[in-house]
DNA sequence: GCTGTTTATGGTAACGTTGCCAGATTCTTG
DNA sequence: CAAGAATCTGGCAACGTTACCATAAACAGC
């Protein structure tokens, strides 16, 4: 790069600069930095540290040698000397279902970031044998806590092998509450989205709701019934009559999704706005109102959840709908274990509000 | 556990264990185990390493040992004694964009763990300065490799500081191919889209390509130009005219999206399959046809690109598109890390398929 | 029965870092 | 100016692990 006096110098300078490299990024340790710097390596360790009692002049000289070298501290040297692993635990049991979930990884990135602590991930894809040997390896690396991620709300069992690790949940709750969780308020979410039709002038809401049975069973999912109690009490303090005709569950298939608008639209008195339980619903709900000549929001309004921007965003016209706080959730799982390290954790329920991302369907 | 002679050593020995437990998941040593089996540490180093030359009677009573006081060797103090760190870092500019792009971070994860290597992530938020710290705790915890992903198929820069670290690109590439990297054929792509149409009967077949510009240059982006070649090249290969008209660039907005449907569809010949640059516009496609009351797949056929599921599964009828080699990228980059150990790698330019997924559109 | 190999075992150093201690110098203060 | 405090400085041990070395016993072959 530099001007050189003649070919055969900058070559053999190229090189040696080269060569240098490759030995000294492999290892540059404090005691080189000491002979280098001439100081013993405690003073070195000073000047790392930002302790007291090293003169000016010798900290200049670290600090040089430091910079020629490109020494960097071992992170491994500093936790076994005793130090922190600086290491937090991600663990999730299936990212792919909810594609912004990933936003809990974000969330939870940040505040650790913040606090000088980085993430290890891993996806069990819903293996609980994966997950126990997950947990094995963390502890194996001394990870300093666990968030242990679910991609839609739903009670969970934790994988064996985390008695004592601290652990907190994201987006999942223990069915006995015994470790702390953040979840979202899906009361609030489904309150404020029938709010939001109620204040635009509507009276009469349809509510798709979201429904799933496994074996003949419905889980307990909050969304599901944290969102219907919302509904009914955002029409309560409007002095609105529920009406179970107005409220259907779809098992979220688009065919269903579609048939449920339709027979909706059937009514005698028709809605004249639809909360659907996430966007997809949301979407086939456009298809059916397209179909039947309906304009949105002209004629019928529509609002739905999860805000799944790819979906919210690509709509005609855009979807107003609920925003999920997973950067939220990731960034409270994280700073509570933070906070609370060392110090036994109370097993906090947080909630966190859906905010109501207002675009054009109302 | 055990049979006890009288309740008070039951008892005893129950809290013992306790205490025991709770003092011990802290830190069991390699020391205390050679305590415990009345054997020396090297001996236990040699059964946790299946080195030879161990008595059945010695190896038993430590095995034993390790069971009984739950010892989990040090990764860290391994790692210092000269092992490998076992991590690997995934760096990535933006995670949100493309939201199954995740399965990167998952075909990534499945190879590492499958070579007992854990993953370290950082989303760098598309901050430059925050990527080059990343780079740097990457570096003081000793990473053997870092994949750099993006979001969407680009040329993208490293950040500073990664010199002499083994690097291998996911979904993005060097300019100057300087190294290794892992991207979608979008050519093969674009190829068999076309084909999947002409091999439905079909001959006049539209193509809504995608188009961006920033301040009127528009980036060398590969899923624009790939795809359009392979587009080409179809047609060439079943003897189709190549017509310009049937070609159009939408900058991906809902309106344009609609907008360019509807003006093919004005074509005094208008197509009887519109290939679209990604599921979004073919979500939009989808509404433009509604409302010209054509029938997918009866009148016109529809393929995506991208294969988002909450779109393409959601649409009415499902839709037919191609697949982005997310998870195949993720594990084909730290499968080629892994293999290249130590060794310097080639700068290998490797593009994976995407394969059609065939649903209803078409 | 003597050499040479194979098997079994534990002690010790070293990986890179920092806390503790001890020694040396300078600065206060009565 | 003597005694104590504050400021510098470096040596050494220890964190938990494994490679290397040394020692010892058992076993083979002639």
């Amino acid at each position: 790069m530099q001007g050189a006096i003649f070919p055969g110098q900058a070559q053999w300078a190229e090189t040696d600069a080269e060569e240098r490299h490759r030995l000294m990024d492999a290892k540059v340790t404090i005691k080189e930095i000491a002979r280098y710097a001439g100081v013993g390596t405690t003073t070195v360790s000073r000047v790392l540290n930002n302790h007291p009692y090293v003169s000016d002049e010798k900290r200049r000289r670290v600090e040089q040698a430091i910079a020629a070298l490109h020494y960097r501290p071992s992170q491994t040297a500093r936790h076994l000397r005793g130090g922190s692993s600086g290491l937090l635990g991600f663990l999730t049991d299936d990212v792919a279902t909810t594609p912004y979930a990933v936003d809990i990884i974000r969330g939870a990135q940040d505040v650790a970031w913040a606090h000088h602590m980085v993430l290890l991930v891993a996806d069990t894809g819903g293996n609980s044998r994966f997950a126990e040997a997950a947990v094995d390896v963390f502890r194996e690396r001394a990870v300093e806590g666990i968030v242990y991620a679910a991609m839609y709300h739903r009670p969970v069992r934790l994988p064996a092998g985390l008695d004592g690790l601290p652990t907190v949940l994201a987006n999942c709750f223990l069915e006995d509450r015994s470790a702390p969780s953040v979840v979202p308020d899906e009361v609030y979410g489904g309150y404020h989205a029938t709010k939001a039709a109620l204040d635009a002038g509507h009276r009469r809401i349809g509510f798709i709701n979201l429904w799933e049975e496994t074996e003949g069973v419905t889980p307990p999912f909050p969304a599901i019934y944290g969102r219907l109690r919302g509904y009914q009490q955002a029409l309560e303090d409007h002095g609105q009559a529920y009406e179970d005709a107005l409220v259907r569950f779809s098992n979220q298939t688009p065919r269903e999704n579609y048939r449920h608008t339709r027979e909706l639209m059937a009514l005698p008195a028709p809605p004249t706005a639809i909360f659907c339980g996430n966007d997809k619903v949301a979407m086939n709900c456009f298809s059916a109102l397209a179909e039947l000549g309906l304009d949105v929001p002209g004629d019928v309004a529509v609002i739905g959840y999860d805000n799944i921007a790819h979906i919210a965003e690509g709509l005609l016209p855009q979807l107003t709908t609920m925003q999920l706080p997973h950067y939220e959730m990731g960034k409270w799982a994280v700073q509570y274990l933070i906070e609370n390290q060392g110090r036994t954790m109370e097993p906090v329920q947080m909630a966190l509000p859906c905010p109501l991302v207002a675009r054009e369907s109302v």
